[in-house]
DNA sequence: TGTACATCAGTGAACGCGCGTTCACTGATGTAC
DNA sequence: TGTACATCAGTGAACGCGCGTTCACTGATGTAC
């Protein structure tokens, strides 16, 4: 069953690719070595040609689900100025559809509360991808707030994966509705850019 | 060995303030029965004279530690106006001794993603007790903000909580403080109570 | 071109371990007479 | 008051299970001659 160097590549980003969003589903602890394999159509065993141990494989999944989904929430949005860019991806992030898509979704909303528990290595991975967000975010906040735009995007981002952390955490769908809602314009006014209507896709 | 009905009560209550502690630090699947019961000075296979299930635990366990947690940021400010009072409770809140005692903190932020993942009875509990602390929020920001107040509760909360999880996910500890402060400085903006000097314990 | 050999990605059984849960038991206590 | 019995909180061994990890192996491929 020997293949190429490219097939070995190529399994590996499947394993990574499986394993982003199986751990966001399930876990840190929930998502096993097992079932990541198996859902990648291999057996177990032949997890350690590829990584050196599980906590490996979790930095690997985190860095990638993040890269993904800053392309999900940000791009496309390019030429609008700073308070639409803003309205829209606050509406983008603060969806109910990304609040029941969990294994598709923000890692730092998935993951949030299991990485506090973890080592330094993992979370200075969450570090890194998270910096890397706000950073994109302060871009669109400098004209506006100047020196304290990477202050406000940290505080931002906090309010954005804290409303979707505490929408999931609901029992109640209308509430769930209503906290994402809640949070979108309590951005909004922060930021001083009045809600506009509902159109956009 | 034979106790009491009170004697039992108490040790009912032992497990359950135990589990509360073990289950925030550890996680929901990393806080183990037979952990929890060896903590409370027990052995495991007494457990199931006290309750029906882990779930069961983890249920009461998240409840307690919600009540004590409410007390810890909510006592003791009465006399307060509404301004000040929002500040000394953000302060309280979004605080490094809070970030670095997650056995003793807020069950919102230390179980926020696992709770994701649980199913609607776990969920229900969460809402709940979420909803008591909104409603304690939103007494003192009614004279602002009127019929808006339980809304702006909400993406108050989810500020206040998401800025501890975030706070808690980086590795570089100046840049977790630097969290909380930017956490702080937006809600005193949102809410437009500018924000007081250093002063208080 | 044909044959022999080396490589190594992936297989599948097995390791020790801790999980939630069950259960026969122990032994201090409360109750009945 | 003294004795016999019932109660049941807590003990500790055991259950099946899935975990992360290890390892001897298989067999398709690339390379050497």
């Amino acid at each position: 069953m020997r293949r190429t160097a490219e097939d070995k590549d190529e399994t590996r980003r499947k394993i990574v690719d499986v394993a982003s969003h199986r751990l966001r589903e399930l876990g840190v602890d929930g998502a096993g070595v097992a079932r990541i394999m198996g859902d990648a159509g291999l057996t177990h065993g032949g997890f350690y040609a590829h990584f050196a141990s599980k906590a490996e494989l979790v930095r690997e999944a985190m860095q990638a689900a993040f890269t993904t989904n800053r392309k999900r929430w940000l791009d496309g949005l390019e030429r609008l100025d700073d308070a639409t860019w803003l309205r829209r991806v606050l509406r983008r992030y603060l969806n109910p559809t990304h609040r029941d898509t969990i294994g598709d979704g923000c890692p730092f909303a998935a993951l949030a509360s299991d990485v506090a528990r973890e080592g330094p290595e993992v979370r200075a991975v969450m570090e890194k991808e998270l910096l890397e967000t706000v950073d994109r975010l302060a871009e669109h906040l400098r004209a506006a707030e100047g020196d304290r735009a990477r202050d406000r995007a940290l505080a931002l981002a906090a309010l954005c994966g804290g409303g979707i952390l505490m929408a999931r955490a609901v029992a109640d769908p209308a509430l769930s509705d209503q906290i994402l809602e809640a949070c979108q314009e309590l951005a909004m006014r922060a930021f001083e850019c009045p809600r506009a209507d509902r159109s956009e896709g």
